[in-house]
DNA sequence: TTGTACGCGTTATCAC
DNA sequence: GTGATAACGCGTACAA
C-alpha cells in the first residue's frame, strides 16, 4: 500500500509538501505540485479513507437502512436519494440487517436515513444522543438529531375507505400490517375512524404481514363468509396483489364480487386483471426530501418535519355495490 | 467520542488491558475483564471503525456495485448475496454510481461484486492489480484477483429461439439491449448462430436499451411492417413488456399475431395477459455464489468460475404459427 | 515555502 | 496478567 510517505520519499521533500499539495493547498509552489501529483499517479496512490475519516470526522458518506433489498417498491425510493445526494457531494450506501448498524455510531456514515422497523428506536435514540444525524421515515421520535419524513398515511387510508364507501359498500374489511409497521399502524387508526363515522357499516380488520401470502391467507378468509359484495382495504399493495390472486383462481370475480384497494401504487398495480385501484404518492420525491434534511441537520441548519401526500388512484378491482345503488 | 482510552483511565488499568478485555483475550483476570465491560458499557463505548480498520486492514464489509436502484431485478440477487454474507460473518452494502467506486481502493470495504456495465473494466484491473479481490457478474476479466459468476446468456438465448422455431415462426425480430451489456452480446451471439443455422428464416435484429420505453419503440416499428404472424425475442423482460404493452393497445393480439419472449423472468412477467414467456435462473443462487467466491478469493483459496444455468418458461404470449403448420 | 511533530483510536509486540 | 510503546496513514499547527 502506498502512503504519502511513499511519495515524500520519491519527491525528496517531506509529508506535509505532499499533503498540501494533494489537498491544493496554495502554500506549495506549482512545479513542486505538480511534480507530486505526478508521483502520485505514477505510484498509483489512493488516499486511505480510515485514516482521513480518523482525522476528519467526516466520510460524505450517507446510509440507508432498509428492511431488506427485496421490495420492488424501494428502487425510486432510492433513486431519489441518491440523485439528491450525488449533486450534494456524497454517496449512498445501502444497508440491511442489524450488524450494518454499527456503521453509524462507528462513524463510517455521516448519517442515516431510517425506513427500517428492525432498527429499534431506542437504539436510535442513543445514536442521536451520541452525537449521530438521522432521518426517520417509519415513526415519529423527536430528538435535535432525528428530522422526519413521514408519508401521509391517514390521508391515504381515509381516500381509500371513502371511495369505497363512495361506491356504496357497507361491509368492508381490512387487511392489517405487521403490529411493528408504524405506516400501518397509522393507516389503521384513519380507517377505524372512518368506520365509526358510519354506523351501517359491517366492518372488519384481518391481521396482515405486507406480503403477498398473507394477503392469500385473508382472502380465503374473506371467501368462506361471503354473502354478499364485500370490499377489502389491503393496507399495501403487495397484498392487494395476494387478495388479487387468489380471488382470481376462484369463481368470484375481483370488481363484482370482491372489491380491492391497495396502498403504495407499485408498478404492477396497473398490470393486474382487472386494474387494483390505489394510494399513489412519489417515492422518488419522499427519497430526494429525506437526504435533503439530512444534510441539512448534518449542516447544523434547523429543520421542520416533513410530510409526503398521498392521492387516490382508481381502478376496475373497485366496482360498485348494485345492490345498494338498487336500494336507495 | 468515548475511546480506550477512556475506559482505561476510569478502570485504572492501560488502554492495552482494556483491548485485551474488550476482544475477549484470556491473557485477562475474569474480574478485571468483568470491571472493564461494565464501565465500557457504562460509557456508551463504542469500538471506531476507522480506527480498527488502519490497524487489521479490513473491514468485514462487501460492497456490491449496481448500475442504478431501480431494478426490480435486483431483489432477489441482493437477498442471495445478504444471506450467504451474513452467514459467514460479512456485511453488505450496496452502492451505485463512479463517486462510490473509491471504496474499493480506500479499503473501506474488503472486496466487491459488479454487476455494472459503468464500473469500467480497466478501473477494475487496476484495483486488482492492487491485491483488492473482485467477482464481476457482468464480463468475462482474467486476473488471479477477480473471478467470473457469469449467466449462460448463451444457453438461455438459444432455448428461446428455439422455442420460437419449434412454435413454426419463420419471421423473427430480436430487440438487443445496450451497446456496453456484456450480457446483451452473448445473447445477440446466440441468436444470430441460431439464425445461421435455419436457412427459410426472415431475421431482423433492433436496438434496444433494456427499457421498457425501447421495448415500445421497437413494437410500432414491427407493427408497421407487419404481413404475418411474427416472433420476438426480448433481450430482458423489460422491453417485452413495453413491446407488449404497445401491442395490446392495437388491434393486434399478443400471442396471435405477436408473440413475444423476454429474458430474465421479473414477477411481472407471469401477471401479463397473456403470460410472457421468458428465461428463468435463480437470482438468488446467483448472488450467493458469487458472495461465496469472494470471500474464497480474499481468504486465498483457488477458485474457478462459475456459471448460473437457465430454462425456459413458457407463456401464451407465444402461441403456435398456425399458417406455418397448415403448410406443412 | 518546507519540514517536524503530534493526534486520531486501535492493535500488536514486547518487557515486566 | 499487565503495562508501555510502536506502528497504521493522514491532516495540520507550528517552527524553521
Amino acid at each position: 500500500m502506498v502512503s504519502i510517505k511513499d511519495i515524500a520519499k520519491k519527491a525528496g521533500v517531506s509529508i506535509s509538501t505532499v499533503s498540501y499539495a494533494l489537498n491544493g493547498s496554495p502554500k506549495v509552489t506549482t512545479e513542486t505540485c505538480a511534480k507530486i501529483l505526478a508521483i502520485a499517479k505514477e505510484l498509483n496512490y489512493v488516499p486511505n479513507a480510515a485514516a482521513r475519516t480518523l482525522k476528519t470526522r467526516e466520510t460524505k458518506i450517507i446510509g440507508v437502512y432498509l428492511t431488506d433489498f427485496s421490495g420492488a417498491f424501494y428502487g425510486d425510493l432510492l433513486q431519489g436519494v441518491n440523485e439528491m445526494l450525488h449533486r450534494k457531494g456524497y454517496d449512498t450506501i445501502v444497508c440491511s440487517g442489524k450488524r450494518s448498524h454499527r456503521m453509524l455510531p462507528e462513524r463510517m456514515i455521516d448519517g442515516a436515513i431510517v425506513l427500517d422497523a428492525m432498527f429499534d428506536s431506542d437504539e436510535l435514540l442513543r445514536y442521536a444522543e451520541l452525537g449521530h444525524k438521522v432521518v426517520v421515515l417509519d415513526r415519529e421520535l423527536n430528538h435535535p438529531n432525528i428530522n422526519q419524513v413521514l408519508l401521509d398515511n391517514k390521508a391515504g387510508a381515509t381516500l381509500a375507505m371513502e371511495h369505497l364507501l363512495d361506491r356504496g359498500f357497507r361491509k368492508i374489511y381490512a387487511i392489517m400490517g405487521p403490529e411493528e409497521s408504524y405506516d400501518a399502524g397509522q393507516r389503521l387508526q384513519a380507517v377505524k375512524q372512518a368506520v365509526e363515522r358510519c354506523d351501517d357499516l359491517t366492518f372488519k380488520a384481518i391481521e396482515g404481514s405486507f406480503r403477498k401470502e398473507s394477503g392469500e391467507e385473508a382472502a380465503k378468509k374473506i371467501l368462506a363468509e361471503y354473502t354478499e359484495p364485500a370490499a377489502v382495504f389491503c393496507m399495501n399493495d403487495e397484498m392487494a396483489i395476494g387478495v388479487h390472486n387468489y380471488v382470481s383462481q376462484t369463481d368470484y370475480v375481483v370488481g363484482e364480487h370482491i372489491h380491492i384497494i391497495g396502498f403504495d401504487n407499485v408498478e404492477l398495480a396497473s398490470y393486474m386483471q382487472p386494474k387494483l385501484a390505489t394510494i399513489d404518492y412519489s417515492k422518488h420525491k419522499w427519497g430526494a426530501l429525506a437526504s435533503e434534511q439530512l444534510l441539512k441537520i448534518i449542516a447544523g441548519e434547523p429543520v421542520e418535519n416533513e410530510r409526503i401526500y398521498v392521492t387516490l388512484v382508481e381502478g376496475d378491482s373497485v366496482g360498485i355495490n348494485k345492490e345498494a345503488s338498487a336500494q336507495r
